[in-house]
DNA sequence: CCTACATTGCTTGTATGCAAGCTTGTGAGG
DNA sequence: CCTCACAAGCTTGCATACAAGCAATGTAGG
């Protein structure tokens, strides 16, 4: 049996995985056969995924992967970079030494997953470990409401650095991850946050440079298509 | 014609308004006879809003106002916190003078309609106005993504200060405002973010005074209907 | 051969119908 | 008089049915 939670979930994790492009197209009755249950359920999920920015409607012509524009992603990055900032910054004093402990251990346990990942597992777990690093994070810090948006941040800034072919290496940012966790550890969390800035900004200026390749489709298309210059 | 977006928002606004209590039940049929049409947009609309946080759903009983614990609200005001104040940080360098400079404009103008709803104006518009602020700031500083989540975050806050009772006065919470565009105005944006959370941390606190009083639905009717001392 | 138009098929948008379950009220039994 | 059980009514959960619109293909006319 299938709820649609779990359908939305279904859902955002093959996006995650790579499995549903951005741009791809989703039907209600293909889902609805997929997971064997009516067109309500699905959409019912996907009015929700709406909600959360993963997918977006075009009236009468179907439900779409969204497909982030650059400044969209340049956006997410942006927002990423205030949210996580501020949360580090925010946990100086509010924990005195023992908590920000358990969260080392915590976070070190994840920096540990992720390793192993990399030498092993699909890109797509990869992807996903670098980034629950981050919803993790704020878990740690007893951020409730944030890391849920993180979860939904995270997989955006993902998202468009699969669209947009980013050649950013997974082992660079695990480093990242423990310079941060070190930087924690030892109290130093405005350090944190400047270490933080960075990780995101490398993540980001990946995507930059493939980002003039890459484009969206249609421009892609249009540059393909486009008169040629002296002919005619 | 109302479309689920339409549904979604009169919601909203009703719940900001206060004319929607959190704990309150939103029943399918009823709202689908008040706004005519049939209870599937009812359904699609408040599946949004619970992905947006605003409302939950308990099986087979219906629809109700989230009723926010201490915990989540305070973990509310945290996330503001975080998010603003890392808003600010991050503006630092990025504009340089004369963008700033608009915002600041648009923001002063924007107090100035506070100035105005605080005398004239309902207690509804008071407190959206004031919560538009910072969706405002958000807005001025180029973040799409975060004024919108803050616009969430916000109206989530201001559900809690009404849930709790907050004895928080809208003047001071208006001089706040001002002090804080004041910073942005000479390029302290580090002071301006200081300001900032002290400003939410005001607002959090205003809260907390009458927190024990009221508490939640089932511990007030709990004190209401608890034994009498001395009698019997 | 090309263009303009109509028709057909498929997809979304909305409403309605039916099943399952909680709540409450009533009545019988102790 | 109190307690427990049963049943009725109302509400949500899910599926199906119907309406509306877009797209593509085929056809006729120029």
């Amino acid at each position: 049996m299938v709820s649609q939670t779990e359908i939305a979930q279904r859902v955002v994790e093959s996006i995650l995985a790579q499995k549903l492009a951005p741009g791809e197209r989703l039907g209600e009755q293909e889902l609805a056969d997929l997971f064997g249950v009516s067109r309500t359920l699905v959409r019912e999920a996907l009015m929700q995924l709406q909600a959360r920015g993963f997918v977006e409607v075009r009236t009468r012509k179907g439900w779409y992967v969204v497909e982030p524009s650059i400044d969209e992603a340049r956006d997410a990055f942006a927002a990423r970079r205030a949210v996580e900032s501020g949360l580090l910054r925010q946990a100086e004093g509010q924990f005195e030494g023992q908590p920000l402990q358990t969260a080392v251990r915590r976070l070190r346990q994840h920096i540990h997953d992720e390793r192993l990942a990399i030498d092993g597992a699909d890109p797509a777990t990869r992807a996903f470990l670098l980034a629950d690093f981050h919803v993790c994070l704020a878990e740690c810090l007893g951020h409730k409401l944030l890391s849920d948006m993180l979860r939904d941040l995270t997989a955006r800034t993902t998202l468009v650095a699969s669209l947009y072919q980013s050649t950013h290496d997974a082992r660079q940012s695990c480093a990242d991850h423990e310079l941060i966790v070190s930087a924690i550890e030892q109290g130093q969390l405005e350090r944190a946050a400047a270490l933080m800035m960075d990780h995101i900004g490398n993540v980001e200026d990946a995507l930059g440079q493939s980002a003039a390749a890459s484009a969206d489709a249609r421009e892609k298309l249009r540059a393909t298509l486009a008169p040629l210059r002296g002919v005619r």
